[in-house]
DNA sequence: GCCGTTTTCGGCCCGACTGTTTTCAGTCG
């Protein structure tokens, strides 16, 4: 039953707690239900079939009422608790409670008294004055909410990676280079790499914290400081992005960027377990707790070593992959795995040129590979039938041969370049061109570019035929989904994964910053199925090529080793890899 | 609602900042 796949769980978990908050039952009640939603986002399995052998309660956090609620889901689209929390409240109110300035309790405030059941109903309150009307509302907490909503509405709360990490680590340069900190790092969501942040943490460290939050408030992108306190000061950018700086002294550094960058769930999972040892972990250290339960000496602080190892675990594990989802027993027990770095990558199998729709030539794009120190790149121009954005006919695929072959030969001892080209999963899962001309690649990506109102079955089954032609090597972008855009296809991902495996079908992690797809949770379903992973940034300038990092950040999100990356092994591996998925299946 | 090196019942993670309800509730991460 892939419409109800694990995400989709999750959400409907979420969506439960949410109100239940709302609904102002006891806390533990509904933080179960997010406890037990993280874990299933992540759970390597489908839970439908976990369900059909009654080994739901294996996932951590969900004991026998949620399991039984978890069958209801999978049989009925619903379960009876998350009915009746809807009949308390619309759904509307859970967004409204999304918005910054507002919680459970005011969203819950402006339902019952107003009526507010929408962020835009909302908006109408504020206008009007009624909610300023309100007790405990004075004018500046409407103001902050005001803008609160204005942020929400303009990009849902989230952002791109992509737009984020450079504005942060153009305000921790500028920090460091004042003279105002010693050190400053971006924290939360952005140094977890995670696909979208909703806002910057920045944890500085300074002997002097006056002068630091002085030279945040003086930032050049400042806008307007939301607050300011004397270790944290919250400023909203010209841009419109809230960023958030803390500044410790630089012996509690390590504990303070430890504490910021979550997650929130692995910093809980730390804290319950030095709770078991008698310490405490808080942004300023590991402590003993004392006998009369007070705070006693400090133990750690100034690195993230100290502090993992304060708690008896001796591998610090990677900020990508700080879920709780396994990484803290992996690292105690000092089986982490090195994870892939940006220094593998050893080329990109995926960019356009300006053959077809890119904007960099074959030329640019080589040289862009050489500045990477790529040994080598691929060219994925689109095929034929993508008539709309060019795609070449024999002819034209002639020409560039032609091209590649000269570049190849020059003598310049730049990246060598493959003949590539990005197939489309048509009707029935066909591809372009005879299998004569498909010989000619040195690989083919095929992608589906169409199928967002087919049934999960119909693109599934297309996707799986496609799979079936010995010379597709590679799916590029396989869910299809566009950040913040486009869903992603209504696949059964496990049978794609298995289909691949059978065939030898090397899975696409998309790098362009609104893909990332696979996502970290699928890359470390398909790493359990044994795939290969090939990162294409799908690049249509050569510039787009840098976006290698978003996808080795979210390559290590799903665990991704150097070993199972196709383009960080060197080109004649590459080529072994690439023939034996065609080995006995070409004619 | 979950869970067990303190427990099958009674716990369940921590601190800063803001605004307003002058002693604290709400929000955030």
């Amino acid at each position: 039953m892939p419409e109800f796949e694990n995400a989709a769980i999750a959400r409907q978990l979420e969506l439960t707690a949410d109100l239940l908050e709302v609904g102002g039952v006891d806390k533990y009640r509904f933080l179960s239900y997010r406890k037990a939603a993280n874990a299933i986002r992540a759970w390597p399995e489908q839970l439908s079939s976990l369900a059909e052998e009654g080994r739901l309660t294996e996932v951590p956090g969900v004991g026998a009422k949620l399991s039984a609620s978890i069958e209801e889901l999978l049989h009925h689209g619903s379960f009876p608790e998350l009915e009746q929390a809807k009949t308390a409240f619309p759904p509307g109110v859970v967004e409204v409670m999304q918005i910054p300035g507002v919680g459970p309790k005011r969203a819950r405030q402006f339902f019952d008294s107003l009526g507010v059941d929408s962020p835009h109903a909302l908006g109408e309150a504020i206008e009007s004055g009624r909610l300023v009307s309100l007790g405990g509302m004075g004018a500046k907490t409407v103001e902050n909410i005001r803008r609160g909503l204005e942020s929400y509405l303009r990009h849902q709360g989230r952002m791109l990676l992509a737009d984020a990490l450079p504005l942060a680590e153009r305000i921790a340069g500028e920090l460091v280079d004042a003279g105002a900190v010693e050190q400053a790092v971006p924290a939360g969501s952005l140094r977890r790499m995670q696909e979208t942040i909703g806002d910057v943490d920045i944890v500085a460290s300074s002997e002097d914290r006056g002068a630091a939050m002085g030279a945040v408030r003086a930032l050049s992108e400042v806008d307007r400081v939301i607050g300011s306190g004397e270790t944290k000061t919250s400023v909203l950018t010209i841009g419109g992005i809230q960023v958030d700086v803390r500044v410790v002294g630089s012996g509690q550094f390590g504990a303070a960027l430890q504490y910021f960058t979550g997650s929130k769930e692995h910093n809980v999972h730390l804290r319950e377990r030095a709770k078991k040892r008698g310490l405490k972990v808080n942004e300023y250290g590991v402590f003993r707790v004392a006998d009369d339960g007070s705070e006693g000496d400090r133990i750690a602080g100034a690195t993230e070593e100290e502090v993992y190892r304060a708690l008896g675990i001796e591998q610090v594990p990677p900020p990508e992959i700080r879920h709780d989802t396994g990484e803290i027993e992996a690292a105690e027990e000092g089986t982490l795995p090195r994870l892939l770095e940006r220094a593998d990558i050893r080329g990109d199998f995926h960019a356009h040129t300006t053959s077809t729709d890119a904007h960099s030539s074959l030329v640019e794009n080589r040289a862009m590979a050489a500045e990477l120190g790529y040994e080598y790149i691929g060219v994925s121009d689109h095929a034929y039938d993508l008539r709309m954005v060019g795609g070449l006919s024999v002819e034209e695929l002639e020409e560039q041969w032609a091209e590649v072959d000269a570049l190849n030969a020059d003598g310049s001892g730049a990246p060598y370049i493959l003949k590539g080209i990005e197939l489309n999963i048509g009707p029935g899962g066909r591809v372009d061109y005879e299998p004569e001309v498909l010989g000619r690649f040195d690989y083919c990506i095929a992608s589906l570019h169409s199928g967002w109102n087919e049934s999960a079955d119909e693109v599934t089954a297309r996707l799986l035929s496609a799979m079936d032609n010995p010379y597709v090597d590679i799916i590029g972008h396989p869910t299809g989904r566009i950040l913040g855009r486009r869903d992603p296809l209504p696949l059964d991902i496990d049978r794609v994964f298995a289909k691949a495996a059978e065939t030898g079908t090397i899975m696409e992690l998309n790098a362009y910053p609104d893909r990332l797809d696979l996502n970290d949770v699928h890359l470390r379903r398909a790493l359990g199925h044994g795939l290969k992973i090939a990162i294409g940034t799908d690049a249509h300038r050569a510039e787009h090529m840098r976006y290698m990092r978003y996808g080795v950040a979210t390559a290590r999100r799903g665990w991704v080793v150097a070993d199972a990356c196709l383009n960080a092994q060197p080109l004649d591996t590459v080529r072994t890899w690439l023939r034996s998925s065609r080995q006995g299946r070409v004619r």
